[in-house]
DNA sequence: CTGAAAGCGCTTACAG
DNA sequence: CTGAAAGCGCTTACAG
């Protein structure tokens, strides 16, 4: 309230505590560990103590003693996309709900998070999560040291690797999409794909390229987006100055959609969903928007964040790691043509 | 490597590497500390020794010790703007640039971060930013007490609060903005705010209905928008179903700008830029797709963020807080009619 | 239920 | 330059 400067009291300890409260420092501490055997009023007397000179238990020392911080690492390469920031987002406070806190990791390389392997070691995270984004070897080996379980988000884990996953259904995502397409009547496609170490975008390329092929079509002609708006532009461009110009294009992700669509209409006058078709993978909070209203293939947030975070749980309890898919559903939407019959289900 | 199990190398301790090189626990400590003194080769032997268990110091340890933890606190509410998630994502990198990781607190209280303040406290924190939301009583008490120094990003500090802020300049943004309008012949002008407890949208709407004033018009009428792309959607509706409605709605930020763009063009059918002129605050990204091509005051993310940083390390070494005022810039596209002289610089 | 004591892995005066 | 020792603020067996 008042300014006061420099004579603040000092911050209190489990012994200032003890001393008000006449009991042990141990007894301090049990107070406030939950299953701890402390006399019902002795806990109400300490507790009473700790609330009068403002006491909370230090974390740093708690995590000495106890090898685990409750921090669990995060590394991401690229907030910016939406499907990401709203993982994020969602993944504090769900993490905050169990008393786990977020340490953040980033990097300036797009490509692959090059999280500095060796901080992950130096703060006992209870474990790292990598946020669509590629594992090194590197921080696969530090963190197996360190015995900091990994889990992969929105990746697949390379079969037998020691790590747990929460992906979506990529497979079935690009699948669906490429169904939808030709039941549409289009024959000639494309795929912007994101980075290539991305095996999500892998997935969803094969999968879309697996069933065009299936129909008989000519296999999806690729160009790389690298996961971001300004990539997808160019990729875009290069698929629309074809001569043989593609009539449907997937991105593998919705960020890319939109820049494919903004290139789309606003440098080859293209009427999107009607000229052309253009679909996404995630279904981000702008594909809803009136400019966009892109078709795409949801992945719940919601979901992938609480599996993630049962994961986190399990597994630090020494589970074995898990690897999971969650489903997803198609959302159609105007920036793709609609099939006259819905045979496409 | 392989797949190794449990037995697995305890992880090391400086006194395995003291053994290892046969110096004191000491020395490697030494080895490990910037400006300590130790001889070049028993350096050398040490680090040879630590590299050889893979050893890395333990963070939780030094901060217990030191009393600081290298690690800062940030509380966002709205992780998913574009212009907090890119400043996220720039801080991450600048901090871990100078020996600083980054702790994630978020809430889904998207009008004021409830920061858990007591988790604060526990953390023995370098500093906490608050992304531009607002500073409870609570948590500036309890940040006073642990001594940590608060940073507000994106809000100017009230006059005379024992903390520092970087901030836009809002108020010239506002006028500016206005000035533009004014110029190119506008004369019902509407303010989508922020939500109410914010400055930064108080300082941009006041001083954007002064000049407005001034110039002989109406004041602006306000809506509320809530700094959200849905509030804004709906804010938007409202002064376009007016009887009296406006020719040029200058809202508190770029998001909310982008929802009063798609309302008024898909919801009212109105050509933006010319039936009515809609500008932002911030030039997210987004602002420049050629499907919104936004007017906006632009604020540098880089600099405001490298401010930050200075801050940071200033008051970490004991300075008094500092509030600065980063100029923005005027940036002209599309959804906005050109004044036509250049009458408004 | 409770206290005394050891110990988590470091840093930092203090002597040498 | 280097080591022995104390101590950071807790948790956790171990006796009582």
């Amino acid at each position: 309230m008042a300014k006061k400067s420099a004579e603040l009291p000092a911050i209190a300890t489990a012994g200032d505590v003890a001393r008000m409260a006449k009991v042990s420092q141990s007894a301090v501490s049990r107070a406030f560990t939950p299953g701890a055997s402390v006399a019902p009023d002795t806990r109400k007397r300490i507790l009473e103590a700790a609330e009068a000179v403002g006491y909370q238990p230090d974390m740093i020392a708690r995590s000495l003693m106890s090898g685990r911080s409750n921090i669990v690492g995060v590394g991401v390469g690229n907030i910016v996309n939406p499907f990401l920031s709203a993982t994020l987002d969602l993944l504090t406070i769900k993490l905050a709900e169990v008393g786990l806190r977020l340490l953040l990791f980033s990097t300036d390389d797009s490509s692959i998070t090059q999280v500095p392997a060796r901080e992950v070691l130096q703060y006992r995270l209870d474990a790292m999560v990598l946020l669509a984004s590629a594992l090194s070897d590197e921080l696969a080996g530090h963190c197996a040291r360190a015995r900091v379980p990994v889990i992969l988000y929105n990746r697949q884990a390379q079969a037998g690797a020691p790590v747990s996953s929460v992906s979506g259904d990529n497979i079935t995502g690009g699948r669906s999409l490429a169904a939808f397409l030709c039941a549409s009547g289009h024959s000639r496609f494309a795929f912007i794909s994101g980075i290539a170490a991305s095996l999500a975008s892998q997935q969803r390329g094969s999968s879309f390229g697996a069933y065009v092929s299936e129909q008989g079509h000519a296999p999806p002609i690729v160009e790389c987006g690298f996961h971001t708006y300004e990539g997808a532009a160019a990729a875009a461009r290069q698929l629309l100055l074809r001569a043989d110009r593609p009539d449907a294009i997937f991105c593998a992700n919705d960020m890319m959609a939109l820049a494919a669509i903004d290139v789309a209409r606003s440098e080859f006058g293209l009427a999107v969903g009607r000229d052309i078709s253009i679909v996404g993978f995630d279904d981000i909070a702008m594909a809803r928007w009136p400019s966009f209203s892109l078709t795409t293939y949801a992945q719940s947030t919601a979901r992938l964040v609480e599996e993630t975070v049962a994961i986190i749980q399990s597994v630090r309890g020494g589970a074995e790691p898990i690897q999971t898919i969650i489903p997803g559903t198609l959302v159609v939407r105007n920036s793709a043509r609609t099939p006259k019959v819905a045979s496409w289900t």
